[in-house]
DNA sequence: AGCACGCCGACT
DNA sequence: GTCGGCGTGCTC
């Protein structure tokens, strides 16, 4: 027998089938898409078995070590998945294949997971019981009942007793696997749906479309998906639903739970290696039929699967962008979709302008939600603006955010701060009116390089010194400055000594379950005030919440990134919604330096649809997504000189060769040098495919064998 | 990714 | 004369 088996390094070089032979005793445990561990050069490698060939041709061939495992890993349906990701993403067919495993099945792992077992003990049927003392009667008794009985509740005198039924043949041992998570029932708990809601769910059919759910935050979009997801299960079919990470939430998996019960299997980056591991075995087995989690939970080695749902479809957490393949969920669902036959929703308030243009022409079909559940107003947003300087703050708070806050304190209602995302380092800003410089050309923010103490734009590689006067207000105060939490949370207590203020970040939410216990302290009122960052703008429902305040509203505006005005929009929008979500009405004031940018004027309107039609203006106008699409191409390398040269011939290359697109730079990263290695990236606008991965491919391919020059490709980035 | 092979500089 | 630098090429 002869195999073709791809083996586990991610390598372009080695990327392809290489052919062992098989020794008889080994023959009868060889399926495609199992693990075999194979010699490759002087070393021992895993690989998947790709093809099993019916020639016995060359003998030359090495014969493979053993068999990693008894059962298929990929499926028919996810090895059909793995090669077009790799057409897509153009990264190595191997990287495709891991990614959608769990680690523990990783080779590299180290620890190697030993599936755990619980021992059980049942009755054997053909050997007759007699003479038996009471305490075995007992023992015997509890199998009678239950079926069999699990070692670990036995105690050390009962184990005697045990032992001697099993020796003398009338129990029997078997081993179960032991699961590290445990699931509850669950009450399968229903809600009423509103004629809204019934009306979403209605208009959703049993076949493959992509619908795009426009609700607005507080619309009660996670009761329509678990009403989709359980006409799924009464059709017998299973479902995936995707959430950013940072909304995975205890709360949101417990809300699944206690309508599914043991129904559900959840991964999250809480879980140990080991976790991930059994949840992925349950759903091997079939024994979860819905799948809740973040970005690789796509990958769930589901068959028969008859619903996937993307929450916040907007988030740019589907996107893997720090390591390949570089590929979207939202891609794969839909690949998905169509293997299965089945219904993909994407759900947002603020869905991305490419799905929106989508579901606008039809490719997409559009539902909505446009009112809250409760028959709630949205909440009124005020716009502060923080040009007017010192005499009208304290600190970096506006006198009318401090009176709504005291207001608020007073009622013994609760308040959210949102200090937006700490300002983009290499970002200038003007500290007296908020000025900062723009790329003339491509409208975005121009960022530092210190090396040549110039401004640059990443995009295109257009360049200007640093003026240390303001152009827009002549002050001398050009600096980039950036507040941190801590800072606020100290003006806080300073401003309302008597107020409990709860800090949520990066920092106090990194240790394991922190997150999970702030969000119910603040929930159970012991405290009066959250602060945080992005984290406490997703998902969170807290009935006593009647002010949102966002103190900056322009750092995230200040981003060079062309999605700059979307995010923001967003993310403004996104945590407006945690105000006045119950019985008492909301309120939101949000403080900037740019008060009559657009994106900030529509998120006080609550109007997504005329945010979506000025933005697209701007797109067009700008050749951005979603007129084109953007494929990003990363050089980096050692030497700048080596380099920068060959970034050239790639420009030149792309030139030559791809017709009607407009392809940037080779400009320097943001970052152009990190841990000595300097990096180049050239941007590919692009109306149609056409030969392009082709083109890249031949780059690719010329270029795999150097040491000095790393290429990375990425379609559709969600950031540069 | 490793590792061998091979072709040029400074050394016990 | 040799040890060792890392560029190049190969792994069924």
């Amino acid at each position: 027998m002869i195999i073709g088996v791809l083996v586990e390094l991610s390598n372009k070089n080695i990327d392809k089938v290489f052919d062992y032979s098989v020794p008889s005793n080994l023959e009868g445990y060889i399926k495609i898409g199992i693990r075999v561990e194979v010699p490759f050069g002087n070393q021992k490698l895993e690989g998947f078995v790709l093809e099993i060939k019916k020639e016995t041709g060359a003998s030359n061939l090495k014969e493979i070590i053993g068999i990693v495992d008894s059962e298929v890993v990929l499926n028919e349906e996810l090895l059909m998945l793995g090669r077009k990701m790799q057409e897509m993403t153009l990264s190595t067919l191997i990287s495709c294949y891991q990614v959608m495993l769990p680690k523990a099945l990783k080779a590299k792992h180290g620890v190697s997971i030993s599936k755990k077992y619980d021992t059980f003990y049942s009755l054997n049927t053909n050997v007759e019981i007699d003479n038996i003392n009471s305490k075995q009667e007992e023992i015997i008794n509890l199998c009678r009942t239950e079926g069999s009985i699990l070692k670990k509740r036995l105690s050390d005198i009962s184990l005697s007793s045990l032992n001697t039924l099993i020796r003398r043949g009338i129990l029997v041992e078997e081993k179960r696997e032991h699961y590290r998570l445990n699931y509850n029932e669950g009450l399968l708990e229903k809600k009423q749906l509103t004629s809204d809601q019934r009306k979403v769910v209605d208009s959703v059919s049993f076949a493959h479309n992509v619908y795009l759910l426009h609700g607005v935050t507080g619309s009660g979009k996670t009761e329509v998906y678990m009403e989709l997801i359980d006409k799924a299960l009464a059709r017998g079919k299973t479902s995936i639903v995707l959430v950013p990470e940072i909304s995975l939430t205890p709360q949101m998996v417990e809300r699944f739970q206690r309508r599914f019960g043991n129904n559900i299997a959840a991964i999250h980056s809480a879980l140990s290696d080991g976790e991930k591991y059994d949840e992925w075995r349950r759903i091997v087995r079939q024994e979860a039929k819905i799948v809740i989690g973040a970005r690789s939970a796509i990958f769930a080695p589901l068959n028969n699967i008859g619903m996937i749902i993307i929450d916040e479809e907007h988030s740019d957490s589907y996107k893997q962008d720090d390591s390949n393949p570089r590929y979207s969920a939202k891609d794969i669902a839909i690949i998905r979709g169509k293997y299965y036959d089945c219904p993909v929703v994407m759900g947002s308030a603020t869905p991305s302008l490419e799905a929106f243009a989508r579901a606008k022409k039809n490719v997409y079909k559009l539902l909505s939600l446009s009112n809250r559940i409760n028959g709630r107003e949205l909440p009124k947003v005020d716009i502060i603006d923080m040009n007017l300087g010192i005499k009208q703050s304290k600190g970096h708070f506006s006198l009318t955010l401090v009176e709504a806050i005291a207001d608020k304190l007073s009622k013994k209602e609760q308040v959210i701060l949102l200090l937006n995302r700490r300002g983009y380092s290499s970002v200038i800003s003007c500290k007296s009116c908020g000025y900062t410089f723009k790329c003339p050309n491509c409208d975005i923010t121009l960022t530092y390089h210190k090396t040549s103490n110039t401004l640059r734009c990443h995009y295109c590689g257009y360049g200007t010194k640093v003026y240390d006067t303001c152009p827009e207000c002549r002050e001398k105060s050009i600096s980039d400055i950036g507040v941190g939490t801590e800072k606020i949370e100290e003006e806080l207590h300073k401003l309302f000594p008597e107020s409990k203020i709860l800090r949520m970040d990066v920092d106090t939410t990194s240790r394991k379950g922190m997150h999970e216990k702030m969000i119910t302290a603040f929930k159970k009122h012991e405290y009066d005030i959250l602060l945080g960052t992005q984290i406490v703008a997703k998902g969170l429902d807290f009935e006593d919440v009647t002010l949102v305040g966002v103190i900056n509203a322009d750092t995230s505006l200040n981003i060079p990134d062309f999605r700059s005005s979307e995010n923001t929009f967003s993310l403004l929008s996104q945590v407006a919604g945690r105000s006045g979500r119950s019985k008492k009405s909301g309120q939101v004031i949000i403080q900037t330096f740019n008060p009559e940018h657009y994106a900030i004027e529509y998120t006080k309107r609550h109007d997504y649809i005329g945010f979506y039609n000025k933005e697209m203006s701007i797109r067009r106008e700008l050749k951005y997504p979603p007129y084109y699409f953007i494929c990003y191409i990363k050089i980096s390398g050692k030497d700048k000189d080596i380099l920068g040269g060959e970034a050239n011939k790639i420009k030149r290359a792309l030139d030559r060769n791809i017709t009607n697109s407009i392809i940037l730079g080779p400009s320097p990263c943001t970052i152009f040098k990190l841990n000595n290695i300097y990096r180049y990236g050239i941007i590919i606008k692009y109306k149609s495919d056409g030969n392009i991965r082709e083109v890249l491919n031949k780059i690719i391919e010329h270029y795999k064998g150097n040491q000095k020059i790393k290429i990375d490709i990425d379609f559709n980035p969600s950031h540069f």
